[in-house]
DNA sequence: TTCTGAGCCAATCACCGGCCTCATT
DNA sequence: AATGAGGCCGGTGATTGGCTCAGAA
């Protein structure tokens, strides 16, 4: 079985390129960079599925779901960036469930709760 | 209704393809079955979920360093931008575990010869403060050594 | 009735203006090119119907 | 308890990495 | 001189669905 050989990653460099150049600011990046984010994906890959199989589990589950993917991402303030584009598979619907768990989980099990600094940064 | 390969509907545009957005699913699912316990599994919903979560953390990485860059008047992207880009944005954690697996593909890389020690010394990799931020440093650390393979060049 | 989403409250000041950032360069990228919503059951005709024609075990697994 | 849906297999072929040339710095 | 974009080529692993039973409900 292939295991990853060092200084090589997993996800095609080819595919992390061309998702950076999807931007039109990025006009020359060299081989280096890609590489330090391609790998950086990977290790973000794994800490973003960590966190969400640790929902699974309080939940008694073995199966990770989008559900503990999207809490995660509320929970983890590095996650915070991913809280426009979580939502867009199930909008409305999911957005209620979650509503409902966490109500639920509210009186049972307290768990870290996102500080809300209030609005000393918002400016539309 | 066959002929065209668009879903029906209001969209008679130029849509991006998938495969162009997106990482492939299998080398996706393969890094989440990596990180979780034998026995997990993983919803389809799930895979394809930090699919795109992927693809935006590589733009929010890399529009971050190219800003950086184009402020320093430099017009291409290095590794020492995206590091300073994950120090900037709250994923110093990794970086520890990258400058290490960096090293690594420098050696893969260059005119076959191992690092320099003057590349390495002078070797401009981004040192962030020694402040640890969250206690999963010497997590990705610990990663990192599990990659690099014992045998050395 | 429905509320304004989760109006997401931003308090992570780090990825605060990045996060601005983004979502005007998603918003343009969105305009442009229309990014398609759902998915498609299969990214290639080819690979499919490859697969439909393999051989399969009684489990409807693949074999040689 | 009921019954949904994720893992399991491996052959083709789209694509990745390694070259090349040419442009840019 | 050094290095990245873009193009070409050949080798290769991602893509892929029907059935079963973990395991969600």
């Amino acid at each position: 079985k292939l295991e990853r050989l060092p200084g090589t990653t997993i996800i095609p460099l080819a595919r992390v390129k061309r998702v950076i150049k999807e931007d039109k600011d990025v006009s020359l990046i060299n081989a280096e960079a890609i590489f330090c984010v391609a790998y950086a994906t990977e290790l973000f890959m794994e800490y973003l599925v960590t966190e969400g199989y640790q929902r699974a589990k309080r939940d008694k589950r073995k199966t990770v779901y989008y559900k503990d993917l999207a809490s995660t991402v509320t929970e983890v303030e590095q996650f915070e960036f991913l809280e426009d584009v979580i939502p867009p598979t199930l909008t409305l619907k999911t957005a209620i469930e979650r509503r409902k768990e966490a109500l639920e989980n509210e009186g049972s099990a307290p768990k870290k709760q996102k500080t809300i600094k209030d609005t000393s940064a918002q400016t539309p | 209704m066959s002929g065209s390969a668009n879903q029906s509907g209001d969209e008679g545009d130029i849509d991006l393809k998938e495969q162009d957005r997106f990482l492939p699913i299998a080398n996706v699912a393969r890094i989440m079955k990596k990180a979780l316990p034998e026995n997990a599994k993983i919803a389809k919903d799930a895979k394809e979920c930090v699919q795109e979560c992927v693809s935006e953390f590589i733009s929010f990485i890399t529009s971050e360093a190219s800003d950086r860059c184009q402020q320093e008047k430099r017009k291409t992207i290095n590794g020492e931008d995206i590091l300073w880009a994950m120090q900037s944005l709250g994923f110093e954690s990794y970086a520890g575990a990258l400058k290490i697996y960096l090293t690594k593909y420098r050696d893969t890389t260059k005119t076959d010869r191992p690092t320099t020690a003057k590349e390495k010394e002078d070797g401009p990799i981004y040192v962030p403060q020694p402040s640890g931020e969250h206690g999963t440093e010497s997590y990705y650390n610990a990663i990192a050594h599990q990659y690099l393979d014992p045998n050395k060049n | 009735p429905i509320q304004a989403a989760d109006e997401p409250l931003y308090v992570n000041a780090k990825q605060y203006h990045r996060i601005l950032k983004r979502r005007i360069a998603r918003a343009r990228l969105e305009e442009l090119n229309k990014i398609a919503r759902a998915r498609k059951p299969y990214l290639h005709e080819s690979r499919h119907r490859h697969a439909m024609r393999r051989p399969r075990g009684p489990g409807g697994r693949f074999l040689s």
